[in-house]
DNA sequence: CGCTTGACACCGT
DNA sequence: AACGGTGCCAAGC
């Protein structure tokens, strides 16, 4: 657990539910371009689902990865419980669905 | 230290 | 559109 993990957490907390933002999202709030990072923080995130890190995708609108895999039907089923559709892997209309963090 | 590894992103074929 | 290579940054060993 570092400072850069809860930085991420913190900022996912913030992602109201039935929105979503990006990996890349997340590293620019944090002033650089650690997605990467952000992405290995996340799957050691031991406080789910306090952290809803599964309204975190990937800057393409696809789902990505959750609970340390690539693929997860997991991730899309609790997405589609809160609204959002699916369809192969991405997610429908995700560009205005969209959470920015606000600098 | 230096090298490798990711729940990623971007660019060129 | 699909692939592969490269860049990015924090962690682990």
């Amino acid at each position: 657990m570092t400072k850069f993990d809860i930085a991420v957490y913190e900022l996912i907390k913030l992602i109201p539910s039935g929105m979503v933002t990006t990996y890349q999202e997340v590293a620019l709030r944090l002033g650089n371009r650690a997605y990467r990072a952000v992405g290995t923080s996340l799957s050691k995130n031991p406080y789910a689902p306090k952290v809803p890190c599964h309204r975190v995708v990937k800057s393409d609108g696809r789902v990505g990865g959750y609970g340390g895999l690539k693929e997860s039907e997991k991730k899309i089923e609790m997405l589609r419980n809160e609204g959002r559709e699916i369809e192969d892997g991405r997610i429908k209309d995700f560009e205005r669905r969209l959470y920015k963090f606000g600098n």
